[in-house]
This record gives C-alpha cells, sequence and structure tokens, in this order.
DNA sequence: AAACTTAATAGTAATCATTACTAGAAACTT
DNA sequence: AAGTTTCTAGTAATGATTACTATTAAGTTT
C-alpha cells in the first residue's frame, strides 16, 4: 500500500530545502541566481548549502518544475515560468525581465525554420539598455548603437 | 609625418600573434572556443600564450573585427561573421552552426518587438539534434521532445 | 517496529573558463 | 637615442559550477 506523504513531487521528494528553493524561483519574477536564491532561502533555513541550492535547481529543472536560463554572459539564471518565452536583458545593470511579447517564438520563428535538426528548444534573448540605465549611465562614445530595421 | 606601416588594425595594432588569431576566426565556420584557437594557433606560433589568445579575441571582438557569441552552455564561442544572425547548436554533440535563414531577426522580431528598452542586439539559438546525432545517439527516453508549432 | 535500501543533505574539495597581474619585449613617437 | 605606449608570455587569482564524502532522513520490506 501507498504511503500517505505530501512530500512527493513527481518523481523526487519534496524535502524542506527542495521546497522552499521552489518557492523561491517560483515567488519572483527577476530570474534570478543560484547565488541569490542560497541568500535568500539562507534566512528561513539558515544551515542550507549552497551546494545543495545547486542540486535542486538542477533536479528541479530537469523534472520540469523550473527553467534554466542558459542565454548570455554571466551567472545562469533561473525561471520559475517553465512556458517558452523570450527574455530581454539591460547590458548595463543586468537585470533580465520576460519579454511582453508573448508567443514571439511560435508565432514567427518556427513557423519560418527550415531545418533537418530536431528542435528542442528556441532561445531567444534580447540585449540593451532598461529605461533606468538609458538615462542616467553610460557615456554615448562608449554606448553600443542601437539595432535598426531598414524600412 | 606618418609611418607606413602595414600592421595596423584601425585603432588596434595588428602583432603576429593578433594576425594569427584573427586569421583563425574568420578562417572558419565552426564558432571556435578560445581554447580551440590556442591549439590552433599554437602550430604556427608554439610560444603564444593562451591569455594572449583571450586578450585578443577580447580586443578584436571590442573593435568590431570578430562576434563574441554569449548565448547557450559551455565556454565562450568566437564568429568571424559580424553580422547579426541566429545560430543553432546539438544539444548532443555541441556544434554551432549559422541558421540558413538570414536576417531572421530583422524579418521577424525588431518589427514586433515593442519595448522601452534601447535595443543593442538580438541573440536567437535554436537547440536540437543534428542530422547526425538524431540518428545514433540518445535513447528516445531521455531525448528532449520537439517543439511544436500549433497548426 | 527493526533492518534495509535509497535519496537528500552539509560541508568541502576539485574543476573549468576566464580575468588579472607582472616583468620584459616590440613598436611607435619625440 | 630616449621616452612612451602597446603588446606579450607566463603565471596567479577569481568565480561559477560540479564532484565527493560522510551523515541524516525518508521510504520499503520483513
Ligand atoms: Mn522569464
Ligand atoms: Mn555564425
Ligand atoms: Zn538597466
Ligand atoms: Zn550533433
Amino acid at each position: 500500500m501507498e504511503k500517505k506523504t505530501e512530500n512527493k513531487l513527481g518523481a523526487i521528494r519534496l524535502s524542506p530545502q527542495r521546497r522552499l528553493i521552489l518557492e523561491e524561483v517560483m515567488g519572483t519574477k527577476k530570474h534570478p541566481t543560484a547565488d541569490v536564491i542560497y541568500r535568500n532561502v539562507k534566512h528561513k533555513l539558515p544551515n542550507i548549502s549552497l551546494g545543495t541550492v545547486y542540486r535542486n535547481l538542477e533536479s528541479l529543472s530537469e523534472n520540469g518544475y523550473i527553467q534554466r536560463i542558459d542565454t548570455g554572459t554571466g551567472p545562469r539564471r533561473y525561471d520559475g515560468d517553465t512556458r517558452p518565452h523570450a527574455h530581454i536583458r539591460c547590458t548595463s545593470c543586468d537585470s533580465l525581465e520576460d519579454l511582453p511579447e508573448k508567443n514571439l517564438l511560435e508565432k514567427f520563428l518556427l513557423r519560418e525554420l527550415k531545418t533537418d535538426y530536431y528542435i528542442q528548444e528556441v532561445i531567444i534573448e534580447i540585449r540593451g539598455l532598461c529605461p533606468e540605465c538609458q538615462q542616467s549611465d553610460i557615456p554615448e562614445d562608449i554606448r553600443q548603437n542601437p539595432l535598426q530595421v531598414e524600412p
């Protein structure tokens, strides 16, 4: 007979650590890094180790509960939203947000794509300056030119 | 009066090392990593150091002669083609190729994009299995599902 | 419930890619 | 020729991630 336990998450166990990490990733739209998650989660579970955070981010994403974001520079980031969607990253403050346009992938890319690859994932990352960073920060002469579309 | 020297590349000098690295990146479509470039270039210039390779890949890309590819997993890759274009990566053998569709970015993405970011770069990476890896390699049960477009 | 088996953890060590540093060489400027 | 700047080889340091190890917790079988 099957044990009545609430501590199961599909194929894997839901330890307190794993639950907390999952909640942390699900509960923000900021696409945090392992390190950020570690620091936040440590408030509630002071003995948790960074290795545990990495291990669980790995198992959670392998089992489809969260998404790894392997784009761009800097440390890897994680996303509680597992639906395929594109991101926009600020090249100055390195913030990472969802693109407002949903289904960008399906709408444009996949239909047009002719390839003999067996396609598993489409990654789209836009890079630029967020509104805040446009104002204050970067001198014109070291600022990259914006991309233009010919009319 | 200005010295007549062939060893200039815009703002930077064209040392033998830098020239060789540039030729190496320009001369392949394989999007090599710093390490691969280092090994290849070492045949002609056995004393070159890995640090020199990194430093020059940096200066060459900063000055717009080559392109850094900061997408995906694993070590950074470089591209002699500086035009914006999308790539497709095999999740099994990790090969990285240009997508046959050119101007994918301009055609689809930029026109549709409504954002208050100052856009500098659009990165598109498709991931999947290359034709070779589809055949032999990966057991069905660990193979990711392909992406589908609803009709 | 006791014994067994498996999964998960904290803590730490190891690895890998990249960056930083340093002293010397080469190129350019005066 | 002397001075200034850029570049180099070699090596050290860093930062993110992965691997390892001994221990604990959970689940299973008897
Ligand atoms: Mn997201
Ligand atoms: Mn390319
Ligand atoms: Zn910003
Ligand atoms: Zn392949």
